[in-house]
DNA sequence: CGCTGAATTGACGGACATCAAGATGTGTGG
DNA sequence: CCACACATCTTGATGTCCGTCAATTCAGCG
């Protein structure tokens, strides 16, 4: 209700009711919380690129659309993460909550000028952005893998981002997945029957997965 | 002659004769003056990312081996280009030089330190960032389309990085193109004769390529 | 002029996309 | 609480793009 009710104001637009309900977040970040219900949209294509976001809770996926209608997700992002970063002034990419989001929302301007005094914010910025540059050169490493490749380390992957225990539960549609992997749903549904057919993982359901036998899991990754 | 005499020399190695002839970049990089000759490793993975470098003349690439062999050429860097971004303090990936090559080094700790007090020097160090970051996901867009894209798309994107012109000159060789495309040889080379055959390019030598119909090219693209 | 690496061209096969149908799960209203 | 509707996921049959293997041509250089 509430979570469905903020996300038809995109942050652009919202205002926070009183900055005294502002939190500080990890990264030094001051913002004002803001929630999305699944599948609203934070910010999208031809934008102004004004905001840098840390995801509270829930998972953000950000992407692009190619001409030819297909999706090309760039990247999950979870609890703690911080996205929103853009070289122009508008966004070149649509962010979009997977589930109900909850998110710390700063406006950049305000970041920049507070880094002109406080110089190890500016640092961790920069950090942050070469995180981020880091993370996006690994991703297209992947999407010159074979599909088993391609799955196995996105199991891998996300395992590792959420307190990897022995099962996981993925939040995103098997479409989103896909869309990130650079495959089909299809390819990534038989892909996962046929690590469940030789026992590397057991599909608890379709969305929770059981990590059967890692050492293979680790193998498939090449 | 000196060229391959520096080139043994990795840049963490060699030491500048005089500060006084240190030269000043566009970005406002004071560095040492380097020389790599042709295929000359520039820096290597696992080393300490301690530099950054600006193109001079020449062209460098940057790849990073998979376990199977492959290749990823992750950039191709032109004059101007300031490139050896490294999120972690050792490099995770490889620089080479296409040709003879012409650089700008840098000590990044000296970047840094200067930084402090130069507010607009660390906006700019972001801002380079922030566009690296664009470029290479821009890059993983080209990796899910279809061969004909993506070597219409190399081909925009290297006309439009060289004074583009009506014809262009490459530097690299098709393996080059091939790994930096995430395809084969083969592919890339039958997709040249194709577009030369449908009359949208012209090869005047393998290397030098005539532009004859822009629009289908940009069309191609998708 | 022959040698060597780079580029081209051809034949073939395989991995993944596409098309199509069926199964499973989920929310809603009676 | 059940039943129906709709979305999501799975499974199967078929096609196709591109990788692989192999041979030939081309360009640069001693």
């Amino acid at each position: 209700m509430l979570a469905a009710a903020a996300a038809v104001n995109s942050p652009h637009h919202a205002r926070p009711l009183r900055s005294s309900i502002a939190s500080e977040g990890p990264f030094g970040m001051i913002g004002a919380p803001m929630r999305f219900a699944r599948n609203a949209e934070i910010y999208g294509e031809d934008e102004p690129a004004d905001f840098l976001y840390q995801v509270i809770s829930g998972v953000v996926r950000t992407y692009r659309m190619l001409d030819d209608g297909r999706r090309q997700i760039g990247a999950f992002y979870l609890p703690g993460d911080v996205f929103g970063f853009e070289a122009t002034d508008v966004n070149l990419s649509t962010a979009e909550a997977v589930n109900d989001v909850r998110l710390l929302v700063v406006k950049r301007s305000s970041v920049t000028a507070r880094a002109e005094h406080e110089r190890d914010l500016a640092s961790r910025l920069w950090m942050l952005t070469m995180r981020e540059l880091q993370r996006v050169q690994q991703h297209s490493l992947v999407l010159i893998k074979s599909a088993e490749e391609r799955v196995a380390g996105f199991l891998i992957e996300m395992a590792g981002r959420q307190s990897g225990q022995s099962a996981i539960e993925l939040p995103m549609s098997r479409q989103d997945i896909a869309d990130y992997l650079g495959l089909t749903i299809e390819t990534v549904s038989r892909t996962f029957t046929h690590f469940a057919q030789t026992g590397v993982i057991a599909l608890e359901t379709a969305r929770r997965i059981r990590f059967c036998n890692r050492a293979a899991l680790n193998r498939l990754d090449a």
